[in-house]
DNA sequence: CATGAATGAGGATTCATTCAT
DNA sequence: TATGAATGAATCCTCATTCAT
């Protein structure tokens, strides 16, 4: 009678198992569809039963949930960076464009496929991923410019504005990614700079900030 | 028993009751997305009964063709503009940008919020909306910008790529705007300029042009 | 396009229907039980189809209480009896639960073996079949002892409680009945004297009423 | 591995485990009734786990097979009580109803909601209940009422059928209990006399008994 | 014996679609 | 054409039961 609610051998079975049925809720949900997808298709696709799926999660909602709380957990992770950037402005751009495409693949477009899917058409998926991906991630940028502005390294004329511009070609770029554009798809390698470059014209970094 | 097939007032009136189904369905869609949402909710916000839907659309996706095809009429009439721009390429380019999100404003944000959902995890729908929508536009400013960069008006590193960064910030603006921005909501008549001065500066104007 | 939706023949049909699945109802969850019993169960007793009920029941638990408010129907209809005794209490209390039985037997005994079976362990169902069936019933008949007890025509200790030692012995016979006493079911006819004889003695009618 | 089969000690602990269980089930098939109870209901108010609960009962059904014994060993050590009436009539009655009542309060009113409710739609639990509760119970009386009848201490038209009102009257009072009347719930104490006495009135006493 | 994760059959409910009126 | 009642396939979810630890 080993005490197993906080062994934490079982809590990492567990938590092997969320993860096990997430990657099968995202290929299955990239396939076909979070609402055609059944969640016997889940359990097929994660070697387990139906029901076994309900010990984990308390319904087919909970499973994008689920997706929306490892995107945060891997942003997170990718947070962690900040400190990277210093002195450089181009660099530091370059840089943290870089970092946020590898980001993205490492999530995987599927899981963006299936969760901006649903976001698009559910009003409160979509107010906890804007609260909890893109408002955060807004905020952290706009101190970032808005302190170089103040310091005279780089002109920029409407800043909000300008970051969401940004933040949406990388989005678009993803979604006509996802459409299946074959020149994106060949040379994805190439797209963060080329959003690096686009993004520092746009910024107008000052003669001096060069030297 | 008069053959009404191809009387005209009749044909007049089948194509309003479609337009009025299809205006129903885009709103009900748009609110609780397509699969959540029943050929009930559509009838009933058409002012119809369930089963006249099925005089005017074969079934339930019929009606997502529906509203594919009716972008598609959209964006063909926009395309007229084409002609517009000769001369000076800032000023066509802003024009034409100006058209662009015109025309998205004439669709209506929902149009896009229910289509792109369900482009996202139905790969039907996402070849046709890529190659009937898409790829015509990808094609037709790849040939503009190849005309002035082999002309020397523009310099350009990588036509294809950076004309895909554009045409994703636009649909990125777009998708940012559903996801409720409220900086873009508040301030979308100044988001055509904003994105032509972004795509100017991107595709380097040579100076010989600007006098 | 006649307007269907207040048609009194339409209302008529639906009515029939409603009636129709109820009887199926009846019949099926006095054999098997309401929860042993399923929905299709009902819809083949009927002779309908699955989701037809649901066109008519909210849901499974709607049958339940579609059965109490018939039997709600049918105590109303009884109950305008009330007129009927004047005069002498004996021949009253009599014709009284003569009544009664005679509106169970109407009623139905497998309507009482549902409601009753789900009543004992429903505290919603318990509540409202208190309040709709038993406690105006109760109301009704004290009402009718304080008046011939003040009238000094009966002698009673303890009106409240005497009469539902009365009520109770006859939702006794009905429950014995119902699991399958021999006695009872042959000789039925022969119970409402019975509980009515039983009934006078306990009242205590006094001399000067006999005469 | 010593033979844990026969041990005292081991058996003593099984019984206090099924009893445990009992008790639980009790409970909470009381509270939600057996349909919607859930066998992890019973094992945590019984602060076990489901499946040991298998260790002790074939299934669910078997829970109420137990309650349903447990009932009979309460009843059968009620009924050693026959001896106590000899002599006199009225006292004899009054003091079995006394003990009938006794014992149903330490059977407690819940178990009778729970088999109550199941017996009235389980023809098999029906009958288990009428053949080994209700029957000898019946056949015991109805050799009392008989032999005293013979005796001439009593007069009584119809003794089965008026064996049947009294005992239809207690479980009828039982049912009002369980349904929530608050006269019955406030004032249970009086009822065994009312019951005894409405009774005697039923089974008229000859005069020479009294003296 | 005790545990509780895994199982998968079963059932309530929904809803796209049909069709008689 | 318009209607909306009827249909029944499809699916989410529950929960009794099993069994490896």
């Amino acid at each position: 009678m080993a005490r197993k609610k906080h062994d934490p051998i079982q809590e990492q079975l567990a938590q092997a198992r969320r993860a096990q049925i997430l990657d099968a809720a995202t290929q299955v949900f990239a396939e076909k569809g979070f609402h055609r997808a059944t969640i016997r298709d889940v359990a097929k696709a994660a070697g387990i039963a139906d029901g076994t799926i309900y010990n984990y999660f308390e319904n087919k909602t909970a499973l994008l949930l689920g997706l929306l709380n490892r995107i945060n957990e891997t942003e997170l992770r990718g947070q962690h960076f900040e400190q990277v950037g210093r002195g450089d402005v181009r660099a530091f751009v370059r840089s943290y464009i870089r970092q946020r495409f590898k980001v993205f693949a490492q999530t995987g477009f599927e899981v963006f496929q299936v969760l901006l899917s649903e976001i698009l058409v559910d009003s409160e998926l979509r107010e906890l991923y804007y609260q909890q991906v893109i408002a955060p991630t807004f905020d952290l940028a706009e101190r970032y410019f808005q302190q170089w502005a103040d310091a005279g390294v780089i002109r920029l004329r409407d800043t909000r504005l300008s970051l969401r511009a940004i933040a949406g070609m990388t989005l678009g770029l993803i979604m006509l990614r996802i459409m299946g554009d074959a020149e994106l798809e060949m040379r994805w390698d190439a797209v963060p700079d080329l959003v690096a470059d686009i993004m520092l014209q746009a910024i107008e970094i000052t003669e001096g900030d060069r030297s």
